[in-house]
DNA sequence: GTAATTCTTCAAGTAAACTTGAAGCCAATA
DNA sequence: TATTGGCTTCAAGTTTACTTGAAGAATTAC
């Protein structure tokens, strides 16, 4: 068991860091975006409360369904008071969540059958490849703005 | 027709600009990137081939397949030559990416199923959560080290 | 009580895929 | 020929999700 951790009233960062092994600074980090907002004792350090390893937990698995952060902030702040999610939100979470996930596969599988329609077919054409539209293209990383295309009327 | 092509042999930049939909910026860091060798002219301007078009058409459409420019270079430099895909070279490439994209889809129906069964758990431990797998997460963006997660013992 | 940890804030770095802007040369047009 | 517009390079900015480091204060351990 972690030694440092209840002294004040409270969990320190250190602590939480350990019980949920992400990096301290990650978890301020967190609390800049607004997913965490501990207290503070009388000399500023942070103090957390047993609920958040569970609210930072519920963090990390949104991530890893991928999920960005201003959709994890969203979900949890759509709770009421802003709580942390027990059983009964998870449900309604995780099936939102499911959804979002089934329009992926979808997608993906639309993109699927039309590569599948391309092989052997090379025309590469910006107007007339059944693969290029812009309306499914996988989401990128590395955002920066992204051009969109016109209706160039042109053939390659 | 864009007037502003072929005087001094070979497309300027901004007309391939107009045919690709691309900004010239863009075009530019793809030769940076090693996706197009244009020639110069004599006073240094970029002068490209015809086949320009399509290659970078090719670059577009397997952006929008999801696939990241390294993995773009790397299918572009496969092809003997280094030339600009053919429809034999499409075809090849075309069920390359369609594993890939058959991988992608696989991992995302699985991680679906394991939401499923974690509707109305609510556990949320990273210890015996089915969802807190690291092997699947879907592909982050936005990169900056990531952390690996030991294998803590605690219990949420 | 002193040393060793841990904590604090703030600024800057990272990767990806580009864009924007500055400063200056080149080219097509009036 | 003068001017407008296009082209060149290079440095710095953008987004996301963080990390790293500096400088200093608080806490814990011995």
């Amino acid at each position: 068991m972690p030694s440092s951790s209840l002294r004040q009233r409270g969990l320190t960062i250190g602590y939480i860091a350990d019980r949920t092994g992400l990096a301290p600074s990650a978890i301020r980090y967190y609390e800049d975006e607004g997913l965490v907002t501990p207290d503070r004792n009388d000399s500023g350090h942070r103090r957390y409360d047993r609920s958040d390893i569970r609210r930072l937990s519920f963090v990390m698995i949104s991530q890893g369904l991928g999920f960005t952060i201003s959709e994890i902030r969203e979900a949890l702040t759509d709770l009421p008071e802003n709580r942390t999610p027990n059983k009964g939100d998870w449900a309604r979470i995780s099936r939102r969540f499911g959804k979002v996930l089934d329009d992926r596969i979808d997608q993906m599988q639309a993109l699927r059958a039309r590569l599948d329609g391309c092989i052997g077919c090379g025309c590469l054409s910006l107007k007339t490849c059944a693969l290029y539209n812009p309306k499914d293209k996988a989401r990128t990383r590395g955002q920066g703005p992204r051009y969109v295309m016109g209706d160039r009327s042109d053939e390659i």
